[in-house]
RNA sequence: GCGCCCGUAGCUCAGUCGGAUAGAGCAUGGGAUUUCUAAUCCCAGGGUCGGUGGUUCGAGUCCACCCGGGCGCACCA
């Protein structure tokens, strides 16, 4: 439960029927506390509103109340009679009779169910249609947010495994931006570890001049995967590997040698500086293509060298508060007691770990954003790693550590379709370019065995069509999934384009255009004009309500960083919109019936894509 | 050994942090097009929610134990 129950006039007319029924049910409540029906503090009301909620089958009605059950034993009441005396005191609330009809006897066990009057539905569906925000409030509490996102190694190309973080990142800075929070997004490139060392190593060993020459990003690709090979010399990978088998067995130090060349990076050397200045923007172009097509961007590209200046003063400071000592030649923090392995800050080498990096980072950002929230858009894998980096964090004791959250947003491993994650380290996974590519040329096939309607379409429009259906596709599968669950990588699976993928969405988007085209309306007038909306048919109204909850969605995928609540919500709403299209002519509608319908169809096609857009996908006019 | 996560229809998954008869998609079977894009809509079959106990008005959801699977646990990130 977020601040949107407080009670309030809603913020530019805006109406947000489940925050406005709550703020009734806050006054049901205060008024049973007061006349010591059941005792309640003030911090359980949040959980207790939190049971406001849509019902689950339309004929209860639109909303539910259903705390009535759960404070009962306490007030030493029955259920129902207790449901009766809130029902009661809400038909009574402030406002409550704007927007809702009176509640009726509870239900069941003592379910308060409660429905929209049809007027107020009427004028909040005109209000949002005349909106650029769409009937959606927003938050009341703007904060500052960090997202940190993304964050390749950009010393090796990418690949699928990098894709959940980009898309999942990439939606949730846009959703909470769109809620009216103040967001910055970071792009923590991995551009100073070992895996630099590991170019380093190869390009003093084994470089090829003329591939270099010929396609930089190639060869540095081709360097990073032979010798990670040779420095971890697996004797199962060498044996499928004779040129990696052959250096391994030349260079049996390799492994030492390559973190060797990490750390004289740095310590400053001058030559192993050079090449890296070198490879970076070779390394950067590469990355920047794909984000391009992505269609994601980023604040700032903060990566692991901008906070490498500011690591030896972490350790240090650590050391010097007492957080941090010697172990066995390494440096760290122990967190649990001295027989638990400690957080390592500082190699036996004289190296530092990305600990390292993600404290002097935490510290940077708290003093240069000072955000409220700190989010990590990272696999669920290292959760252990950000526990142990947040607690040692708060142990450090930063200036405006007390006001943060630091949230470690984890999403579940990409797997093959074998069932086996795809390593990070691992040689050859599908490149992301070649994934995308794959998307857009089903996409593409797709649109090729069209209907007659889509041989209108120019060979430009197509090639545009298959670009953002195919790449909708790949992201919408990625966001529909619940984040925490892993995420079996499949072709056919999320480049199928019926049901609930994003081409249903884009499709309905796109006959929602169709009837604008058709009509020749301009929607222009008709939003300013909307302002006698007749709800009528109960696929209208089922329409309507549904509409008027992209306020809630968004708060709802706030609370809990879930994309996948707006991904379910749009394709219920798409689904609703094509029932409705397939029963209910528009255009050959008449009056007030015709005007009203307009409406709904403008509303929904804008819903539809902005909510899209929030996930980072894209919508065309025609498909 | 310690810790975290998962087990729901034939397949892939949702399930609003305890609520009403457990929902979609795909696949299967049937139906709809003189009408705004059929990449659509409507209908049907399909389930001991891994198992056993417990907590209570109510459990897929919370607790305990077991079975089965995944991941992490000091010098990679």
């Amino acid at each position: 439960m977020s601040d949107d129950g407080q009670p309030g006039p809603p913020a530019g007319g805006r109406v947000d029927f489940r925050a406005a029924l709550r703020s009734c049910f806050r006054a049901a409540l205060d008024g049973l506390a007061a006349d010591g029906v059941v005792p309640l503090t003030a911090d359980e009301m949040p959980a207790l509103l939190d049971q406001v909620r849509q019902t689950a089958d339309a004929k209860f009605g639109d909303y539910s109340g259903t705390m009535a059950m759960a404070l009962a034993k306490r007030a030493g009441r029955k259920p129902r009679d207790l449901a009766a005396d809130i029902a009661a005191r809400l038909a009574a609330a402030p406002t409550y009779a704007d927007f809702f009809l009176p509640p009726g006897d509870p239900v069941g066990p003592g379910f308060i169910n409660v429905r929209v009057r049809d007027e107020a539905l009427a004028a909040a569906l005109s209000r949002a249609v005349s909106d650029p925000r769409l009937g959606v409030r927003g938050t009341e509490r703007p904060e500052t947010i960090v997202v940190d996102f993304s964050s390749p190694n950009v010393a090796k190309p990418m690949h699928v495994g990098h894709i959940r973080s980009t898309v999942i990142g990439d939606a949730l800075a846009r959703i909470l931006r769109f809620r009216g929070h103040r967001v910055i997004t970071d792009n923590h490139l991995g551009d100073w570890g070992t895996q630099f060392g590991m170019i380093l190593w190869g390009w003093k060993h084994c470089r090829d001049d003329e591939a270099f020459a010929a396609d930089p990003t190639a060869e540095l690709g081709r360097l990073y995967r032979l010798v990670r090979k040779v420095a971890d010399a697996k004797p199962e990978e060498l044996a499928a590997d004779p040129a990696a088998a052959s250096l391994a067995a030349r260079y049996p130090e390799a492994g030492r040698e390559v973190l060797a060349e990490t750390a004289k990076l740095h310590e400053g050397d001058p030559e192993n500086r050079a090449l890296w200045e070198r490879f970076m923007p070779v390394c950067r172009a590469e990355i920047d293509r794909l984000y391009a097509r992505l269609h994601v961007t980023f604040d700032h590209w903060l990566g692991e060298s901008f906070f490498q200046p500011m690591l030896a003063a972490t350790v240090d400071d650590l050391v010097a508060r007492g957080l941090a000592r010697e172990s066995r030649g390494a440096i760290g923090v122990f967190l649990r007691g001295d027989d638990a392995p400690p957080l390592l800050i500082r190699k036996a080498d004289g190296a530092f770990l990305y600990a390292t990096t993600d404290l002097a980072t935490i510290r940077w950002r708290l003093d240069t954003w000072k955000p409220s929230r700190i989010l990590y858009v990272v696999d669920h894998r290292q959760s252990e790693h950000f526990e142990q980096v947040f607690d040692a964090a708060r142990r450090w004791g930063l200036s405006g550590i007390a006001d943060v959250d630091l949230v470690h947003v984890g999403f579940g491993t990409v797997l093959g379709e074998d069932g086996k994650p795809f390593k990070t380290r691992a040689g050859d996974t599908v490149g992301l370019e070649a994934l995308l590519d794959e998307g857009v040329e089903r996409a593409r096939q797709v649109i090729e065995l069209g209907a007659e309607g889509r041989a209108a379409l120019a060979a430009e429009d197509r090639r545009h069509v298959a670009e953002t259906v195919g790449i909708g596709a790949i992201k919408y599968a990625d966001l529909s999934q619940n984040r925490t669950t892993d995420y079996v990588f499949s072709f056919d699976k999320m480049l199928q384009l019926t049901g609930n993928t994003a081409a249903y969405m884009q499709y309905a988007v796109a006959r929602v255009e169709g009837i604008f085209a058709k009509g020749g309306i301009d929607r222009d007038a008709l939003r300013v004009a909307a302002t006698e909306v007749r709800i009528a048919e109960p696929a209208e109204r089922a329409l309507a309500l549904d509409l008027l909850r992209f306020g809630e969605v968004l708060e709802d995928v706030e609370a809990d960083y879930r994309p996948n609540l707006l991904t379910t919500w749009l394709y219920d709403l798409a689904g609703r919109y094509s029932s409705f299209y397939d029963t209910h002519p528009v255009l050959k509608a008449e009056g007030p019936e015709r005007a009203s319908r307009l409406a709904l169809c403008d509303l929904t096609g804008r819903v539809l894509r902005t909510g899209l857009e929030l996930l980072g996908i894209g919508t065309v006019e025609r498909m």
